[in-house]
DNA sequence: TTACATCTACGAAAGAATTAGTTTGTAATT
DNA sequence: AATTACAAACTAATTCTTTCGTAGATGTAA
């Protein structure tokens, strides 16, 4: 399950792409409703969006009722990795650690956020 | 200083960005040639792209000589913090956590990178 | 002062990504 | 059977990004 340049998803995939790793499937019609929760747009922008979500790989489909049935085919893990690793190289110069402490350090992060970090630490030493 | 959404830089915008802060100032020539270790791109796109990226308010130039000499406008902490928060939202479910994570425990993070963070977190407690 | 290299400016065009209107098919309802 | 409702498919427009060719200006060296 590799992601090849092709068929990196764009922002608007990315959106899609989260709501189906949380519903595990879900028709158009489900995905539209969640994002018409933060913005405005129209049914069709979303059904065409998932429509090239499948032509490029992105999402499988069971077609075999009227009402198209959408599941993820990437994973959550491979394409966050994708995009953490895409964002070190070019925001952070590589940093893996410049990254780690922007996101930390930077805005409150409550305690007990820090302390599952460590225990996370912990466990991988 | 801060980020409008109007001037929200591009992957390669970033890629000139990221020359800039480690340059402290740099011409269209200097980064090109930069630019060119990694791809090969013509001599006008560098050229084009710092022009937009001027129009932006992304960066700064001194233009009293023939060749201009361009500087970074947007600061590099806040550009990181804009494109790291925007990634925990739209890639982590909000999850801060989820995002440092990810970073360290998949591939090989040194221990060396792993006390660093440590005493990091200590110093933030 | 002419020739050459290098620079900026401008514009065009190709490519991606986004958005949405219209058409068509199908299933449910009257 | 006709009408309605809703879904997918098709089509098109628009905007954003990237790329680069060309022209004109400017500095430099012979």
């Amino acid at each position: 399950m590799t992601i090849l340049k092709s068929n990196k998803p764009t922002e608007s995939e990315l959106e899609i792409l989260q709501i189906l790793w949380q519903k595990q499937q879900a028709t158009v019609r489900d995905v539209h409703v969640e994002i018409n929760k933060t913005k405005e747009s129209g049914y069709t922008t979303t059904l065409k969006l998932m429509q090239i979500m499948h032509e490029k790989g992105l999402v499988t489909r069971d077609s075999s009722s009227k009402t198209h049935i959408y599941q993820p085919a990437v994973s959550k893990e491979k394409t966050q990795n994708l995009f953490v690793t895409k964002m070190i190289d070019t925001l952070f110069a590589g940093s893996k650690l410049a990254l780690v402490m922007q996101a930390l350090g930077n805005q409150k992060t409550s305690t007990k956020e820090l302390n599952e970090i460590r225990e996370y630490l912990n466990k991988i030493k």
